[in-house]
DNA sequence: CTATTGATGGTC
DNA sequence: ACCATCAATAGG
């Protein structure tokens, strides 16, 4: 998916970005991805066929978009965490993010299961991205997910300046008074 | 530059 | 209770 080119047609017009920094999640027994905590109706898109959106509300007030990849029945996704800008956008927009490129493009729960091919919601197949030039790490946020946590699952355009930049580490939270 | 915190609401 | 985050702030 490096290298595609996400474009959306909306209330804000026609946006569109290009795809450089990714996270995968690969299954139910990556206890990272939603869909390892089950079939609900939120992952229920997930379990469906491939090449449609999955948006859902992270922490109250951001939406995360992501691809669904796998077949019908696997559920699997990838995460699109920051955009290249392809098309003259407001000045100052950042891409560099999973909620900051949905908001750009105006992507919203509305788009959940909506197909990338598709009038609002279109991913093209793009230049692909040399093996070479491609980066991987840790994905970001997870940390609560064990030996997961840490599987090279992110992926971005090594030299690409609108990867996001990756959070200072979170203090661990305060204990709760144990008793 | 790094580190920390509050905002905010759906999910299960 | 627990988050696949961001912006604003404080401090070096």
């Amino acid at each position: 998916m490096l290298g595609s080119i996400l474009v959306t047609h909306g209330p804000l017009g026609r946006r569109a970005g290009r795809v450089v920094e990714v996270e995968a999640y690969v299954g139910p027994h990556d206890l990272a991805c939603h869909a390892s905590r089950g079939r609900t109706p939120r992952t229920e898109v997930l379990f469906g066929p491939p090449g449609r959106a999955y948006v859902y509300l992270c922490y109250g007030m951001h939406e995360l978009f992501n691809v669904v990849t796998d077949p019908e029945g696997h559920a699997a996704a990838v995460l699109v965490r920051a955009l290249e800008p392809v098309e003259a956008l407001p000045p100052g927009t950042r891409l560099d993010g999973p909620a900051r490129l949905t908001r750009a493009l105006g992507i919203d729960r509305s788009h959940n299961r909506l197909p990338l091919d598709g009038p609002s919601l279109f991913l093209h197949a793009g230049a692909a991205v040399p093996e070479s030039r491609v980066a991987r790490g840790p994905r970001i946020g997870v940390d609560y997910a064990g030996a997961w946590a840490a599987a090279p699952l992110r992926l971005w355009v090594r030299d690409s300046p609108h990867v996001s930049r990756a959070p200072s580490p979170r203090r661990a939270r305060r204990p709760a008074d144990a008793a």
